[in-house]
DNA sequence: TGTATTTTTCTTGTCGACAAAAATTTTCCG
DNA sequence: CGGAAAATTTTTGTCGACAAGAAAAATACA
């Protein structure tokens, strides 16, 4: 018969999973299936079988589904009527909106923290911060990559407008599945550029200078396109992603 | 192996409710209670029974939950964990940030459009002005604020940038919640300025005048915010609401 | 009478089942 | 063999049922 199980069967997922408490099982497998997006562990197009994980997962596909409607909500799956959902492709042709896009949500949550921070929030982007340092030295792509998200989004949560929160939170996601796309040649080139301009922004925010805030934010933003870009059109796999 | 006895008894149940398509029925229900949120029907903070709905619609709890987990996404209702969930509350208490960043986004939208819109673009963008134009010689006020939004909603379709574009919407959702507040006191006064400037909008996205389409989306933008803050001061049921 | 505690009712979260659509395989006929 | 039609398998959308939490009601006790 048809035995299609992949060769990474092995999870400890569903020892984990025994005990859960009401309620909590579409949050579970929400942040479970959104993890494995965001890492590239579920490849961009690839198939999501709702009965295979709901055996993974030890849970019916009820709360399945209703996670995977949650993720389609925020485009990191789509859905096909009637027919599949896929793990949302990364869209290479339209780069240049999402670049567009993150850079002015760089600046405008940057300027708003800048004027509207609280003491707790200088308190809680330091921490992210110096998260993000370790990250570096450590040289752990994978953790740059999330504490660097993590302390743009505490930012942003200073800025105090859950519009543009939100945006920019996808868009940081968004990001963190592009850049995973491309770490191996990230971790020994750009970390220290980074943690400079970051406490930069941390001192400019601290002054309420907004100005400054600004321009930083958008110096920050455009290191980051145009190395992303270099990374991209620089890499041989970008035909075969296509 | 398992073969289940294709012989199947002809039941009754089938003949009762066949007329919805099969997979039409989370879309329906979110169509059905989007509407009903943005038009008021479905007043802000009131609880949302998925059993009453299910009769209601007739259909079951199922593709009712997908629908209310989408429609929290978008955050039009607050699910409270194991508790009942109601439809999120106009925060007045945060205007600031709405209007900010709907200002924003008028400007990047239609900037956008002066630069990337097609002719078929145009085409669209104008049969909404012209439904809106008549729904404002209707002195419809409903209309007009519906045939408002798809009006900018095309504008914003135009500037092809999906980040801006689903942040713009949900914040013209917001507004047209906001509006139907207050849309007794709307419906004699801003007409005639909002169709002139319009027409002034289209006329800068189809000569590409960047510029000239972020200043008059700035202005347009500014001349909404000022008259609905000036109809929420006024009104004395922002006493009632908070 | 007022408050704490138990019991009952109600609502939500999850489950297994089943029918409809799509995908796949098999059969049929040239 | 080759391709079209039919049959079968797979997968999705929807349903009714049931148990866990929470809310409401009832009871007990000071």
């Amino acid at each position: 018969m048809t035995v299609r199980s992949p060769a990474k069967a092995k999870e400890t997922t569903a020892e984990k999973t025994r005990e859960r408490k009401r309620g909590s099982g579409v949050q579970f497998v929400y942040n479970v299936l959104r993890d494995e997006i965001l890492n590239l562990t579920l490849a961009p197009g690839s198939l999501i079988d709702e009965v295979q994980l709901s055996q993974r997962l030890a849970m019916s596909r009820t709360p399945i589904r209703e996670a995977l409607v949650r993720l389609a909500g925020e485009g990191l799956v789509t859905t096909l009527p009637n027919r599949s959902t896929v793990v949302t492709n990364i869209d290479l042709l339209n780069l240049h909106a999402f670049f567009d896009a993150i850079t002015l949500m760089y600046r405008v949550t940057t300027r708003l923290a800048a004027q509207n921070h609280q003491a707790e929030d200088l308190e809680a982007i330091r921490a992210r911060q110096a998260e993000f340092a370790r990250a570096v030295t450590d040289q752990d792509a994978l953790a740059m990559i999330a504490t660097n998200r993590e302390f743009h989004a505490a930012i942003a949560a200073a800025g105090r407008n859950p519009y543009y929160e939100s945006l920019f939170l996808r868009l940081l996601d968004e990001g963190r599945r592009l850049l995973r796309l491309y770490y191996q040649s990230f971790d020994d080139r750009l970390p220290q550029e980074y943690v400079v301009e970051h406490e930069e922004i941390i001192a400019a925010i601290e002054a309420r200078d907004i100005d400054e805030s600004d321009r930083l934010a958008r110096a920050h933003a455009d290191q980051i396109v145009t190395q992303t870009r270099a990374m991209i059109t620089d890499d041989r796999r970008l035909d075969i992603t296509l």
